[in-house]
DNA sequence: AAACGTATGTTGGAATTCAAACAAAGGAGA
DNA sequence: TCTCCTTTGTTTGAATTCCAACATACGTTT
């Protein structure tokens, strides 16, 4: 148990949670270990969405199957990081989603429920727990929005400078360094490679932007006269 | 102030919990009521982010401004409504969009750490308080995720069916009603309705599903001989 | 029933994007 | 330095989408 302090301890749950705390935590919370197979489910769609899971050590898939049953990979959870946290506090009755150990691995499951309410000993780090839980959440609401504000534009074009022009806002600097390649950006933004680095190149000649790998710098456009 | 109960009582934010513990939470909260003129802002970029707004009378607009000043609506919040839950979530230092008053209206502030953190009289409606918050923003979270899973698709066929089937697979039947026009539809997707129009005929042709309106139903394709 | 407005389906040319291939530009290691 | 490999930029024909215009269907009102 104390075997997986340091990994909970990067998990951004337990930020801010000591390490006695976190003991009496998972005994008040009534966390339970499990350690699953290679290729077992860790949970399966269907299921009471109640649980939150913490990968301690090992890989988790989360997956989707469409209604023909096409299956898709989500995501993948390295240790430290969090699962299904979503549906466990959106109230869903039962996961729209499976989870499958891409390796032998070890998770914590945590009751939702059980964070939420509270407990009889009105143990400290509670509030803590459904602070980091929230913070976390809506984090995620902001990074999804602005993914689709930028894939809501209609050209390449377009969805590069609404990119753009975020990241100098978020960053509050014209010039700012971006956390993808090419490829990794026109991933993101749902477009061709080889499209978007057109653009890029227009843009660069247009004088509306500057850049020079993952360095960009956004260029006023002497707009309105 | 108990003008305003029948609207808080429809706020996702306040379900669960009855008028009298209403009274004593906005005490307790310190819950700022604010009179806005018809075009003034009710919340501006820069400021804070600690504040939860709910919309009591009147409408508020949410916008953003990009890096060189464009305006862009986000959303239009109606009485009852809530806005700027996810910022004041988030932990930002300060907001990153404004809210402006479209009618004279009326807002409610409560401040998003004194719902998180409870109070030193144990009031028992800050765990639904704090549950409320929680999952409407875990909700929208969904919401997101899947409006994303369907704009990433490459074609509008592909985006059009990744649709149909979420929401078959959602509704837990073959057929199913859209709350869409249309044109809404066409806006969700992030497509052109005349081309979705297009596309919606090939399926019906082919056998893939079958339309009337916002009716739909999705056929099994019998795939793989 | 007729007239009207709205929503939906259809069409065709212009513009954009895709997809694949290749060229050029670094970076790492021998 | 040279080679190998990866990343990024460029090109081109094919496919797709956009856009505007018009046709049709449906519901409502008069």
């Amino acid at each position: 148990m104390e075997a997986y302090f340091d990994v909970l301890s990067q998990c951004p749950l337990f930020v801010g949670i000591t390490q006695p705390e976190m003991t009496e935590m998972l005994r008040c919370l009534d966390g339970k270990i499990s350690a699953i197979p290679k290729g077992n489910p860790v949970l399966l769609e269907g299921e009471p969405a109640r649980f939150v899971g913490v990968v301690l050590s090992g890989a988790v898939q989360v997956v989707r199957d469409d209604y023909y049953g096409n299956r898709s990979v989500l995501t993948v959870v390295s240790p430290g990081g969090l699962f299904a946290e979503a549906f466990a506090c959106a109230g869903l009755d039962t996961l729209p989603v499976s989870a499958i150990a891409l390796q032998a691995s070890t998770v914590l499951f945590l009751d939702c429920q059980r964070i939420l309410n509270g407990c009889p000993h009105a143990c400290s780090f509670h509030g803590r727990l459904v602070h980091n839980l929230l913070q976390g959440i809506a984090q995620k609401n902001l990074t999804l929005t602005r993914k689709i504000r930028c894939m809501s534009q209609k050209t390449t074009r377009e969805k590069l400078m609404a990119f753009l022009l975020d990241q100098a806002k978020q960053q509050g600097s014209p010039e700012f360094v971006i956390p993808y390649d090419r490829q990794a950006l026109a991933d993101y933004l749902g477009v061709e490679r080889s499209a978007m680095s057109v653009e890029i190149g227009k843009l660069k000649r247009a004088g509306r932007i500057d850049s020079k790998g993952s360095w960009f710098r956004v260029l006023n456009p002497d707009k309105g006269v």
